[in-house]
DNA sequence: AGCACTAACTTGACACTGTCTAGTTGCTCT
DNA sequence: AGAGCAACTAGACAGTGTCAAGTTAGTGCT
């Protein structure tokens, strides 16, 4: 562990003030370091999980000091909420890109949808714990309402044609998103070891509750 | 915000060699203050949610220096585990005092622990948040898992009666555990407005999925 | 009783975090 | 060409967890 975390803050920081490779243009154009900060803690995570990530580190790694982020964010919690809406971004690809890969039919589109949510889970473990972590989070924020919007959405679409108990598809849509993504966190838990083989090698598609979900005739 | 953090840190630390009450026993007992830091944790917990518990604060709290923790705990995340464990306690408690209270039915009784599961998790917030967090936990701590797996034990014999699809109530176990636990998070997340009105006012009993769940003949 | 031993605790330092302020640099517009 | 301004640097601050060294109080041993 401490392993990893060296080699992530290994790559110091040079002042672009003296940089030789590109004397001229000195600043960024706009934007730029804004994406290149994303960028960075995006590879942090990756790297070395929710623990490698910090605003000096994305600097650091973005080749500027440690205050420039402040000019593109509004503090940490700003940074973290555009690397969530990219992730939510991602996330909404995944779901689709599964379900576009599978035959035009409602249930195994829905079964599709799911798996992705849980591939796009178990490939971008620390992104995914982020983005569904409560604290340091700018909820109010535009651009993450609008993602996290989104990729509820491929579930809603999912769920149109099942309608479950009284609730109608409404309640398909909850039930369907608690399942997948409390199936998502248990899956996670066990296989980083923080639990005792609680989910052994049971497949999602054995969890999904058959007999309740029935064709609805509407739409 | 900064208000509650205020308040919560406003209670100065006072040298207890120093202190008029006991001017006999200066040393506390071996196990005192391990009790008192993980009380001042929780209390923090409750006060200021995630934000305002750090081992410095449950330090000063408790009465003792910044460094004194160390000799109960393996660093914070020794202490953060503890705390945890103790959740998870109170968190079986709950849910064993809510199937208690419902009548000797089955499916009731699973009902009843579910609704104790959602209670523990509005009633204790940040607490709940922590006790499911990835980070900063030690998960080879003995006490920790002993306390996670007895909660886990209520739900599994709350299964016990069903059996789902071909998993048989191991697959009850997960199905309810996951959809459970997902709907929680997905409740919170709503309550504290991190979400936009995903989950309006369905209860979790029209989330259960009521005719996938079979007696099973057996036991 | 006296004396060493040790666990519990304090004090101070360190590296790291995010944030704030003041100063500098370089692009742009007129 | 010069003013204005956004982008960025440098330094300081309070807060965090952790470590090393010193102190204090209770325990066991002779």
């Amino acid at each position: 562990m401490a392993n990893i975390l060296d080699s992530v803050k290994s790559r110091i920081y040079v002042s672009p003030m003296t940089s030789f490779e590109t004397p001229g243009k000195m600043l960024r154009r706009r934007g730029d370091l804004r994406e290149a900060l994303i960028s960075a803690g995006i590879e942090l995570l990756a790297e070395g999980g929710l623990e490698a990530l910090s605003l000096r580190r994305c600097a650091a790694r973005a080749g500027v000091s440690h205050a420039a982020p402040a000019h593109h964010f509004k503090g940490v919690s700003g940074l973290l909420t555009a690397i969530v809406a990219r992730g939510y971004e991602k996330f909404t690809n995944t779901m689709i890109e599964e379900r576009e890969k599978t035959v035009d039919e409602p249930r195994a589109r829905l079964e599709a949808i799911c798996e992705g949510y849980l591939r796009f889970a178990r490939e971008n473990d620390a992104l995914f714990v982020l983005m569904f972590s409560p604290q340091k989070l700018d909820f109010e924020d535009q651009d993450f309402i609008q993602q996290a919007e989104a990729a509820y959405q491929v579930l809603v679409e999912g769920c149109a044609p099942f309608r479950h108990g009284s609730a109608g598809s409404r309640g398909t849509e909850i039930m369907i998103w608690s399942l997948v993504h409390g199936f998502a966190v248990l899956s996670r838990r066990e296989r980083k070891g923080e639990a005792d083989k609680m989910v052994p090698d049971i497949r999602f598609e054995q969890i999904l509750p058959q007999l309740s979900l029935k064709w609805s005739s509407k739409q």
